[in-house]
RNA sequence: GGGCCGGUAGCUCAGUUGGUUAGAGCACACCCUUGAUAAGGGUGGGGUCGAUAGUUCGAGUCUAUCUCGGCCCA
């Protein structure tokens, strides 16, 4: 039988991938040899390369931007290994703060359990456990993706010596005086009672009383002036009581007006911004009013007025101050200032010498320092001032807004601004910002524009906020002395504070007696200690302090730190400033951001839009190369869509390079010879065969290229169209008939073999960081030795002799005349006058020029014809003419060519014999 | 509401300093093969480059406005 006579493909390499269930067994595989620590073994000394971990939050299971951030960076480090360096990867967890504290409180809520009945250490262990139980979850989850990592040596920043180097870090704010205390309005929640970060609070749609109310004017230099009222507009009535000034815009034009109906205001003389004027009257449904004069806001310089509440002991000056924030975008032109309750007014009066105060207590209550108001809950208030405002005939107008206002992204309720005692690093007493922006430009960003991005949140950032009002955290090390007010600045005792935490972390902050962190230097009872805790953004803006700096496996600074593009506002940006306040430099070398996980049409996923895909349902039905796949053929600068039909697009395209290493197996028999590339006999080859190494060269050349440019999607897309157009279309459907059909010594199967065993190192290496599993699959293959693993093999490096322009160019001809004969075969194909290609005889006719540089090339091979006859063509016109006719005579049984003698190459009759 | 980024075939992506008829692979359709076989090969269709207006001899590329989406901020 001809099947016997022939040479098929065969390889234990099975078509089918099954991957969830292989992947696996390849952890464990990994796990069992301890891959991890045979790749630090591997390339010990080399050149360090640096991945530095951005902590997730040890909360709930991770989702496809988690998994998309892990990948990412297994590849990168998986790269850089391969590529020769110790490219070492430690994990880490963000572990401190609110979320952890609200789904304890949570399951206090469901046991009827108070949170205030419980001991402070009591309920801060409660949320260890919580974390330590996501961060075993994550470990899992993490390595099921396929990311190798230390991760019996992970980091945590609850861990004692994270704790401890926490505490060193602030005393080196504290002690340098860039770390001060402030009063200032901060996003206050009076349900949680405590400050929130930026990122903690939720823009949320909320219907706001509003108010126009009036502010006579008292004092003026221009007279006009005197006997007119200033119109305000506000969205919160309650800050009325807390007013201390007005603000106005010295380019903006103002109208004096006087109105007309039976109102409060019958007769009396208002201003609001000219451009604004409409939108007032017709809200106000006014009818009747009439222009008195107009003047530049600069004219209210030196302008006083009286609060509206000035006969309920409200008889302090209100100035009209100058500010750029007015606008005439909505109101009136003139802006109410309470110092204690909005950022701008803050600063707007702090440069005018009035003083925030605290207005308002920790549950949202007036305090005494409000007259009429105290004890009055401020989310109650707004009625009541409404009300007094008209006994006082002040107010034009009430009503109803609804408007995106801040929330607490937790308990969904509505923020204020509050004026409370806080913790904060200057960015301007010690040069924090100057130092944070020529980090920057020394640090290089992949994609570039994350450069920008984070150096103008740098640039207008304003100074960082470090305490919080909440137990579970790093407390801040501070004591507050008794008779000056003043913080205790002492290395001794923030180091003597420090040893502590190392030994027994910081839960003994809020149990033990304040002598044990004084030492015996200072009395307890001479000092305040702060009850604050630090934010969580300065504990993992510390982590290059307590993983880079005193591990000895890694370096400071990071080759890289690589996370989500928010992450520019968040670790990015607290780690640079961390470091530049502590060391004066950036804790990383280089920066690459990636976007977010969007689904197929390119909406953010939620739940009410059903769009959302897991991880987990990805392995569950595709396996982690196919998850690594996506990761790799997308464009992470920008945003990255995914859906089914993506994925299976994806999976196809795995599918195609499975095969393509299926082929060269069977090939090979399994049978797998490295080669030394620098020994090849290159000009004993085929052209062909040096068509494909110069392909391999140009191909190696490319994958450093965006390797080193971090471009994974044009490096993959690379491979992919390697294995299609060059290998599986090109040079196997050509080389088939050669591997089939030769004869086993014939060289030119025999330097096939040798492509083959080639490409398929070639492969194998370029995949092996996107296509963990598959790699390593096809490794054990091919390689009998025992704990061992692609993943320690480093990158080939082909020798300069195999890139052939000359030849590449001659052969960009040969493959024009291929797709006119494949064109000319396809016309006959569909008269059904021949099925295969084989069945075909053409006729090629070259113009003078070409039939002299292809004239001795075999055109039945390259076409995959029986028969292929070259000449010149009659009029010598076209330049390329390509004639196709059925081959006539019989066919091999073995080669199945069709020829009219008798197959030289297998010495055969036509009846299948050998004679 | 403001700032930044983005929108090129069904999908993933290329498109140099503005310059012929906008490319690749996949998917799709049709055909071939049955010796890579839940594979392999061939041929082919498919895009008013988010929209509009402008600058220019010429715009996917530059400008403006709008629109949709994402991130950040308020």
């Amino acid at each position: 039988m001809s099947k016997e006579q022939i040479n098929l493909p065969k390889t234990a390499f099975s078509m089918k991938a099954n991957l969830p269930v292989k992947e696996p067994d390849l952890i464990k595989y990994w796990t069992k040899i301890n891959l991890y620590k045979q790749l630090r073994k591997k390339n010990k000394g080399q050149k360090k390369f640096v991945l530095h971990d951005g902590p997730p939050y040890a909360n709930g299971n991770i989702h496809m931007g988690t998994a998309l951030n892990k990948i990412l960076k297994d590849i990168v480090t998986k790269f850089h290994q391969m590529n020769g360096q110790d490219s070492v990867y430690v994990p880490g967890w963000d572990c401190h703060g609110l979320p952890i504290e609200w789904k304890i409180e949570e399951q206090y809520k469901k046991n009827k359990k108070n949170k205030n009945d419980v001991p402070v250490v009591e309920f801060r262990k409660e949320c260890r456990e919580f974390a330590e139980k996501w961060i075993k979850i994550h470990k899992d989850q993490f390595q099921r993706l396929g990311v190798i990592g230390d991760w019996n040596n992970y980091y945590s920043t609850m861990s004692f010596n994270a704790e401890a180097q926490i505490v060193r870090e602030l005393g080196k704010f504290l002690k340098e005086g860039s770390l001060y205390r402030g009063y200032k309005p901060v996003l206050w929640s009076t349900v949680e009672k405590t400050a929130l970060a930026d990122a903690e609070v939720e823009y949320l749609d909320h219907v706001s009383d509003t108010i126009y109310t009036s502010f006579p004017i008292k004092k003026s230099k221009k007279k006009e002036l005197l006997n007119c009222e200033v119109i305000i507009w506000t969205t919160t009535p309650w800050t009325i009581p807390a007013n201390k000034a007005l603000a106005y815009n010295k380019n903006l034009k103002y109208l004096i007006i006087e109105l007309g109906g039976e109102t409060d205001f019958k007769n009396k003389k208002v201003i609001v911004a000219k451009d604004l004027l409409k939108s007032f009257v017709d809200e106000c449904k006014i009818d009747k009013y009439k222009k008195i004069s107009e003047f530049l806001g600069n004219d209210f310089k030196g302008t006083i007025c009286t609060h509206p509440f000035l006969n309920l002991g409200y008889d302090y000056d209100v100035p009209m101050l100058e500010a750029r924030f007015v606008t005439t975008e909505q109101g009136t032109g003139i802006v109410h200032c309470a110092p204690s309750h909005g950022p701008d007014d803050f600063n707007l009066c702090l440069n005018n010498d009035i003083k925030a105060l605290e207005t308002v207590d920790d549950d949202g209550k007036y305090t005494s320092n409000i007259p009429l108001f105290e004890g009055i809950h401020i989310f109650k208030a707004n009625a009541i001032v409404i009300e007094k405002l008209k006994e006082e005939k002040k107010l034009v107008l009430n009503g109803k807004l609804n408007h995106s206002y801040p929330h607490s992204w937790r308990s969904k309720a509505p923020l204020v601004h509050r004026a409370t005692p806080q913790w904060f690093i200057s960015m301007e007493s010690h040069g924090l910002r100057d130092k944070a922006l020529k980090a920057i430009d020394k640090t290089v960003f992949y994609p570039e524009k994350g450069k920008d991005r984070l150096k103008s949140m740098i640039e207008t950032r304003p100074d960082w906020c470090v305490s919080r009002q909440r137990v579970w955290g790093v407390p801040l090390p501070i004591f507050l002395n008794k008779k000056d007010g003043k913080a205790l600045i002492d290395d001794e005792v923030f180091e003597n504070i420090a040893n502590i935490y190392e030994k027994e972390g910081s839960d003994c902050w809020f149990k033990d007696d304040a002598q044990k962190f004084l030492g015996k230097k200072y009395k307890a009872e001479n000092f305040t200690k702060l009850s604050d805790i630090v934010e969580v953004w300065f504990d993992s803006g510390s982590t290059h302090s307590f993983v880079l700096e005193t591990r000895e496996d890694l370096k400071w600074p990071a080759s890289m730190y690589l996370e989500g593009s928010d992450q520019h506002r968040g670790w990015f940006h607290s780690s640079l400033l961390q470091a530049c306040g502590t060391r004066g430099e950036a804790p990383f070398e280089t920066i690459l951001s990636h976007g977010f996980v969007v689904d197929g049409k390119g909406l953010k996923m939620s739940k009410s839009l059903g769009n959302v895909i897991s991880p987990d349902d990805i392995l569950k039905k595709y396996g982690a190369d196919i998850l690594r796949i996506w990761v790799a053929a997308s464009n992470y600068s920008e945003d990255l869509r995914i859906d089914y039909s993506i994925l299976e697009q994806h999976a196809d395209a795995y599918r195609k390079i499975r095969n393509t290493f299926r082929y060269i197996l069977g090939n090979l028999k399994d049978e797998f010879l490295q080669t030394d590339f620098e020994q090849i006999n290159y000009d004993d080859l085929s052209e062909l065969d040096q068509l494909i190494l110069h392909k391999v060269y140009l191909l190696n050349e490319s994958f450093h290229k965006n390797f080193k440019s971090y471009n994974f999607h044009l490096l993959y897309k690379d491979l992919l169209n390697f294995c299609t157009v060059d290998l599986s279309s090109f040079y196997f459907d050509i080389r088939k008939d050669s591997l089939y059909c030769d004869d086993l010594k014939s060289k030119r199967r025999l330097n096939c073999l040798k492509i083959l065993n080639i490409v398929l190192e070639c492969l194998l290496k370029w995949f092996a960081p996107i296509l963990s599993f598959t790699t390593d699959e096809i490794f054990h293959l091919i390689n009998k030795e025992e704990n061992t693993s692609v993943h320690l093999e480093k990158f080939v490096s082909i020798p300069k002799n195999w890139k052939n322009e000359t030849l590449a160019e001659k052969w960009d001809e040969i493959l024009k005349v291929r797709e006119i004969a494949n064109s000319s075969i396809e016309l006959v194909r569909a008269d059904k006058l021949i099925g295969s290609s084989l069945e075909a005889q053409i006729t090629i006719e070259l113009n003078n020029e070409k039939y002299k540089l292809l004239k001795n090339y075999d055109f039945a091979e390259i076409c995959i014809t029986s028969i292929a006859l070259l000449k010149l063509s009659p009029d010598n016109k076209a330049s390329i003419n390509v004639i196709t006719k059925k081959a006539v005579g019989e066919k091999c049984p073995i080669c199945w060519k069709i020829f009219q003698q008798k197959c030289e190459r297998h010495n055969c009759g036509f009846n299948g014999k050998k004679t």
